[in-house]
DNA sequence: TGTATATCGATACAAGGTATCAAAACAGGC
DNA sequence: GCCTGTTTTGATACCTTGTATCGATATACA
């Protein structure tokens, strides 16, 4: 099963083909299966939906969209790894509910601004950071279903 | 290998007595690697250095630390889990050395700020937070041997 | 000394990936 | 259309970081 597809609608399918990846049936599969998925998902979810295709490809592909930044891969506070469409175009962050899973992304220049304030506290020059910001969200607070 | 010591001088193993768990032998093992180990380790680290004693019991062993809080857990970029000494009371975040492994703490009085920021820009509610700063350490910026 | 409880090591298992490798699919030149 | 080199794929084995199970010890303390 690995033939191409000529008109790729999907976003996902868009961003690897610009990085000079084949938009192939199996990478449209997943891509679809991300795109009709509620909220955040795991690796496994999107295997079990696609039992035609490997999961070693399916764990490829998501990596292929992550290194596009189409594809983000959020950790909950347990340690658990999720993964989740990313809309959003320069550097942010996410907040993700621990009750449902939704992952919203938001721009944080007041977390830049942090860092560059503890570029001075800190003994030597930063390099990356990582942060995480977990929710109940609106739905879960008013819903209470889950 | 299952036997109390008397005289714990430990700090790690004084903080798990204080929870009400003994100052085995073999829990005095784990906790003179850690103290002894350079920066951070991996569990597995202490586990080759330490033969003698099952790679569960290290493992439940760094768990009891961790969760009286004279451990702590940083992820480095790639996700690979370390371990260091958390000697801080309150609240902080951590800064890895990427070069060599240094962990710091720094309590983030600034980062406190920014999530009740935050608190109006997300939808929902903060219920907690993960964050992580990446850096050069000055060691490692003049030292170049790493 | 007895006995309930804590701890231990060995081992199997789990989750989340990655490496390997032969087979299939493809793109592009002719 | 056919050849050929490159991509992609699925199956499978393997790796890392733990956790669950369980029988054997060790311990506390009545």
């Amino acid at each position: 099963m690995v033939s191409t597809t000529s008109s790729s609608q999907s976003d996902l399918l868009l961003a690897i083909e610009d990085q000079g990846h084949r938009p192939t049936e199996t990478r449209r599969l997943v891509a679809e299966a991300i795109e009709s998925s509620q909220e955040s998902f795991t690796a496994e979810e999107i295997c079990a939906r696609l039992p035609a295709v490997g999961r070693a490809t399916v764990y490829r592909t998501l990596k292929l969209f992550l290194s596009a930044d189409v594809l983000c891969k959020v950790t909950l506070p347990d340690g658990a790894p999720r993964y989740a469409i990313d809309t959003g175009g320069r550097h942010h962050h996410h907040s993700i509910c621990t009750s449902c899973g939704a992952v919203s992304e938001f721009r944080a220049s007041t977390v830049e601004r942090v860092l560059r304030a503890l570029e001075r506290e800190v003994d030597g020059e930063i390099t990356g950071h990582r942060m995480e910001i977990y929710v109940r969200c609106g739905k879960c607070q008013s819903g209470a279903a889950n």
